[in-house]
DNA sequence: CCATGTGAACCTTTTCACAGCG
DNA sequence: CGCTGTGAAAAGGTTCACATGG
């Protein structure tokens, strides 16, 4: 840490915008990727390439967070990965739990990804009987009677739900009543929650649909040609600036 | 069909905007469902419901496709669903190729959720000569070789890239020269496309990391007590809405 | 009389453009 | 003098509330 943890007075307010929160895990891994590379600062623009933004908008999510940069020369990378980290709540370990060992929940037991952002994956639980006592990227998989011991031993408040889309509310309603507070569901389908329970979907699905959509209308244009078939021209994909940040997620059965 | 393939003279305009199209997958599935159980018509207020929606909100995201209700009555659901498909290009076949079979490759190429809506695996490539030939899903494994042959001679349109973040954008300048137009990138990297390519990206670990920082505020809450510490209370997930639809995807190296 | 379809109000997010600081 | 930080404007999306039509 360059300028040091001076720990900031912190004129940030309260509130950092939905939007912003999204962006900051894309900041965070540019910064680390450069941190990595001993690279001690950067300029809004460079990183906001890196990121995949534009630097107004990053500029303006930094200022969210506080004035953590230096007019004329940029941002301190050590310095901003840990800001950022801190306002992620990447400083303290979060133990989660994934519910429903398939070919996706195996894939996500072995992705590399967690651990190097203060995730740690504290069980794997499958319904299937004949998969219990296998271990799956070195964990051994529990079956679901375990699964509110597990996670009252562990204070896991984060749960991933891998199972099929049948199995999913079932599993949500057993994790949200032994405690956990955030759900990641890949099945697809809708999860009902009480109040406090926050839930995020990734539907593969879905994603590829959206494809389609804008794919479709690449191959319209030539034919529906003349007119005023320019319009998808407004979807200028710049080399840059992917995730268009309005979206819905994707989904997986196992 | 019920109301037969009207075709209607669509006084729809074009430029569905964004955030409609990211939704309407979602109607698709919750029609879908409606569809198998024989239910004949929905009303907005049912059908918002089983898509984790708020009715206006439906209800206007319909009239940018046009006037497919009734009014005092509801929509027919055989109808909407096929005018919805037709809409995301669904009513027609898309190869699709995925590039890198390892855990998270192999879950994708087991989906059932593709054949479903109009999307065909046409083949699976890796870069592991170990690989080539093994079936995965049915499909024999081809190497990274024969990419540009397979998006050829199967007219690939749509790219999906499930390798190590340093592979990824080499296997993505590969899809794109060799004609794909649409990826949907797993890695964790901003991948560069040129103008008229489509990129959207799926990451876990950003997906993680928001939930933490939700997660990290209700902690907060009790401790910062008090003052105004409300605030979180905005974030109503009454239940149903999921899908903060502002957001950013999540990812995954093989 | 009911549920759609939609203008209008409202809120969020993005973009612009430049003042101000190092 | 360059780059950050930010007001203000613009664009995009959501919610309200009700006229409209089956």
């Amino acid at each position: 840490m360059a300028t040091g943890r001076t720990h900031r007075p912190a004129t940030r307010s309260r509130g950092i915008p939905e939007a912003t929160v999204a962006r900051l895990p894309l900041y965070l891994r540019a910064l680390t990727a450069l941190s990595e590379r001993s690279v001690p600062t950067v300029s809004s623009e460079e990183l906001a390439a890196a990121a995949g933004v534009n630097s107004a908008k990053l500029r303006k999510d930094f200022s969210y967070l506080g004035s953590y940069g230096t007019r004329g020369v940029g941002y301190d990378v050590e310095y901003l990965v840990y800001q950022i980290s801190r306002e992620l709540g990447l400083t303290q370990d979060w133990p989660v739990v994934i519910v429903g060992i398939g070919n996706l929940g195996a894939a996500l037991a072995n992705y590399g990804g967690f651990a190097s952002r203060g995730f740690r994956v504290a069980a794997l639980i499958d319904a299937d009987p004949a998969m219990a006592g296998k271990p799956v990227a070195g964990i051994p998989v529990q079956h679901t009677d375990e699964l509110e011991s597990i996670i009252r031993d562990n204070g896991v408040s984060i749960g991933v739900i891998a199972t099929p889309a049948g199995a999913a509310q079932q599993v949500c309603d057993r994790l949200v009543a032994a405690g956990v507070t955030s759900i990641l569901n890949f099945a697809p389908t809708v999860l009902s929650v009480p109040d406090g329970v926050d839930v995020r979907k990734v539907d593969l699905s879905i994603e590829l649909q959206i494809l389609a959509f804008h794919e479709q209308r690449k191959a319209g244009e030539e034919a529906t040609a003349g007119a005023a078939a320019v319009q998808a021209a407004a979807r200028e994909e710049t080399s840059t600036d992917q995730g268009p940040d309005g979206d819905v997620p994707a989904v997986m059965p196992a």
